[in-house]
DNA sequence: TATATAAATGCAACTTAGTTGCGTTAAGAT
DNA sequence: ATCTTAACGCAACTAAGTTGCATTTATATA
């Protein structure tokens, strides 16, 4: 689908920065950081206050999702309708998708359990780190 | 046990400051943030340095660990055998420990497989969030 | 108990992710 | 073409965490 009319779909105008920003979310295939893009070539010029208000605005508008990992800064990628999570090389940064249905299923058990002790869950954070194939 | 002879066993000296924060950790009962310390009557004269070089000794030696939540800076709690995850409240911040042992082994089975893939995972984070029953 | 020494602490300056207020620019509806 | 307001840039700020270095103190040993 085309950006500007994604972006438009969920009531957010197709800013300059904007449209580049979740464009290079999509190539990248992989969780990024605002770090990460204030530092590409391409965004050099771009104020940072843009890329973190962006960020705020694409997560509202549900387009992208926070990514656990142990880096400095937060991660993010494009949201889609399958939930999925992580293993992290706390080495390097290298990350891997995984999906695991089983462990789903056993997340939403412990999540209704919890509602009915009264809590509302809203999300979970699962996330494994160690060495990947290089850095071992 | 005794601090003293805790931190000794771990071939850490007993240092006054390093004393009271181990021993905090362990009357809160509940995950403790860097801040959370320096904010404390008792340790208004502490300098921050002391505290995380002391959550760095603590962690190396083994007797703390991360855990993860929604807030700005990072928690603390004593590490036991028993190992446990959290749902936190987004609200208030409260936080309650959740056994879940059918959680565990499923996480088990996922980090076997990925040591089969040649990956070598150190930790798994595992967090849930939503309101608590005060918040919602 | 006195002494030596390295670990623990304090202090101040620094780093870095992220925030905020405000003036300017440009998207897109009319 | 014009108007409105969202998007953007800029600069100053906040707050968690780090680092270098001087001072103090825990503790091993004499």
């Amino acid at each position: 689908m085309d950006i500007k009319k994604l972006l438009k779909s969920k009531g957010l105008r197709a800013g300059k920065v904007r449209v580049d920003f979740l464009q290079y979310l999509f190539d990248a295939g992989k969780p990024i950081s605002a770090v990460d893009i204030l530092q590409k070539e391409s965004m050099k010029s771009v104020s940072k206050s843009t890329i973190y208000r962006n960020i705020e605005d694409l997560l509202e508008a549900g387009l992208i999702e926070n990514v656990y990992s142990n880096s400095d800064s937060q991660l993010y990628e494009i949201k889609t309708d399958h939930h999925h999570h992580h293993f992290n090389c706390t080495q390097c940064g290298w990350m891997q998708c995984l999906d695991v249905t089983e462990l789903e299923s056993v997340i939403k058990k412990v999540e209704s359990k919890l509602s009915c002790n009264g809590l509302i869950v809203s999300k979970h954070i699962l996330g494994f780190e160690g060495l990947c194939k290089n850095c071992k």
